[in-house]
DNA sequence: TCTGGGGTCCTAGGACCC
DNA sequence: TCTGGGGTCCTAGGACCC
């Protein structure tokens, strides 16, 4: 058995955890440049406000039903998930963190009441931390995922448990699930779905194989089988990352090569800094720039290009030229850049690679990057290339909440 | 005026090999 | 007019997730 814990409205929830009179009240978090809902309450999402509403579209709907909007604070959101996972990993021998606010537990062979052991979690977190979870119980992932819906949907009736531990259960979470609610299924598949009747999750599983298999791959498949009770997804090892990414849309228009470039710099550098943090070397990145989509009357050009380094590095200033070298090379003038980002990829452990013959990483960074990392992470970003932007460039966060738990390094300094 | 960010997995098709 | 067959590896792009 899977259970599958999720936090109920996470970050509006880590807002309320530290100001009590917003309960009862529409909270809603904005992303980066104070842009775009990312996270609502329940009484925001009664407002009708939705996913991703660009905020300025709902000023006014904000104003008039005192709306507490916040700039996102993932400092705050991080360290919360922390201390939310930690103790969840008390209930269960194998924990997998499946998202900043959601994880697998693996309760096989487990000797206990699965609704006490349910109820017991969201009990300890709630009162721990102040977060409210859904916990839902299933023989396979994408069935904890359903029936977490429905622990999240009917939780007075439920108590925010919910377990699927029959065959008639299981039937009727399938039936009630809409097949665009499954995990796993996207718009994309389910428009298609819908055009051909399927409705709901049951719909879907009582799908052909071979139809399945030709129109959403062996990923729909699995899925199926993972919806019939046929566990085909296991627990996953939390590993190290594959691709590292920063990636930023600017507050206005760049048309210069020198304002963008100061900004991919940056972007480079914060990536590196992630990299070595994972102990891994590079062997390629990508850098893309992207024009105003929104300004459909402006030449439109977006690009990427992946540079493929002669050695494994991991040091900034090595990173930094291959960044800037692409740019170069797909930058492009009279444009509006509105957005650019770098993705760093192709990792190997930093303790064991393959040498090439002709070119290497410059030895001397190694120590020169272990002395940057320290002096940054004790007095914040103090050490930074001349090449990048100015730190006075700062992002649009007009509602920003405290670092209630962290200092401004995110070193944590508070305990609950 | 203002419209997010960071990941994973799969596949088709090209390049290359014998 | 007819133009082999069977592999592997790599990558861009799509679909999905939160």
């Amino acid at each position: 058995m899977f259970a599958l814990v999720d936090c109920n409205n996470f970050y509006a929830s880590c807002e309320r955890a530290f100001n009590p009179s917003l309960n009862n009240h529409p909270v809603v978090v904005l992303s980066n440049n104070d842009g775009c809902v990312i996270a609502r309450s329940n009484e925001a999402k009664e407002l009708g406000i939705p996913m991703g509403a660009p905020a300025f579209e709902y000023r006014y709907l904000f104003e008039r039903h005192h709306v507490a909007v916040f700039s996102a604070n993932f400092s705050l959101y991080g360290d919360m998930s922390h201390r939310v996972m930690t103790i969840l990993s008390d209930y269960s021998p194998n924990q997998e963190i499946y998202s900043i606010d959601e994880c697998f537990l693996d309760l096989s062979n487990m000797l206990v009441d699965l609704q006490e052991h349910g109820l017991a979690m969201r009990k300890q977190v709630l009162q721990w931390t102040g977060i409210p979870v859904s916990v839902g119980i299933a023989p396979t992932k994408a069935l904890a995922k359903a029936a977490n819906r429905i622990a999240k949907k009917f939780t007075v009736r439920t108590g925010g448990t919910y377990v699927i531990d029959t065959d008639e259960k299981r039937i009727k979470a399938l039936k009630w699930l809409a097949v665009e609610d499954v995990w796993g299924i996207g718009r994309r598949n389910a428009r298609k779905l819908n055009s051909i009747g399927v409705k709901t999750a049951y719909d879907f599983c009582r799908l052909s194989r071979t139809w399945v298999l030709n129109n959403m791959t062996v990923v729909g498949t699995r899925l199926q089988d993972d919806l019939n009770g046929i566990p085909t997804l296991d627990m996953e090892p939390v590993e190290l990352k594959q691709s590292i990414a920063t990636t930023r849309t600017f507050e206005n228009d760049y048309r210069t090569y020198d304002e963008v470039k100061e900004r991919v710099c940056t972007f480079a550098v914060t990536c590196a800094e992630k990299l070595r943090q994972q102990h891994s070397l590079c062997n390629a990145l990508e850098v893309f720039i992207q024009s105003n989509r929104f300004k459909e009357e402006d030449e439109q050009y977006s690009n990427s290009i992946t540079v493929k380094f002669p050695f494994p590095t991991s040091s900034t200033l090595e990173i930094v030229d291959f960044a800037l070298q692409g740019l170069q090379s797909i930058f492009k003038k009279g444009i509006g850049y509105k957005r650019a980002g770098v993705v760093l990829m192709r990792f190997v452990p930093d303790n064991e690679y393959q040498q090439s013959l002709f070119f290497k990483s410059n030895p001397k960074h190694a120590l020169l990057m272990n002395a940057i990392d320290q002096l940054n992470s004790k007095y914040g970003t103090t050490v930074r290339l001349a090449a990048q932007d100015k730190k006075t460039h700062k992002m649009k966060q007009e509602r920003l909440s405290p670092k209630y738990t962290t200092n401004l390094n995110g070193i944590i300094n508070v305990s609950l």
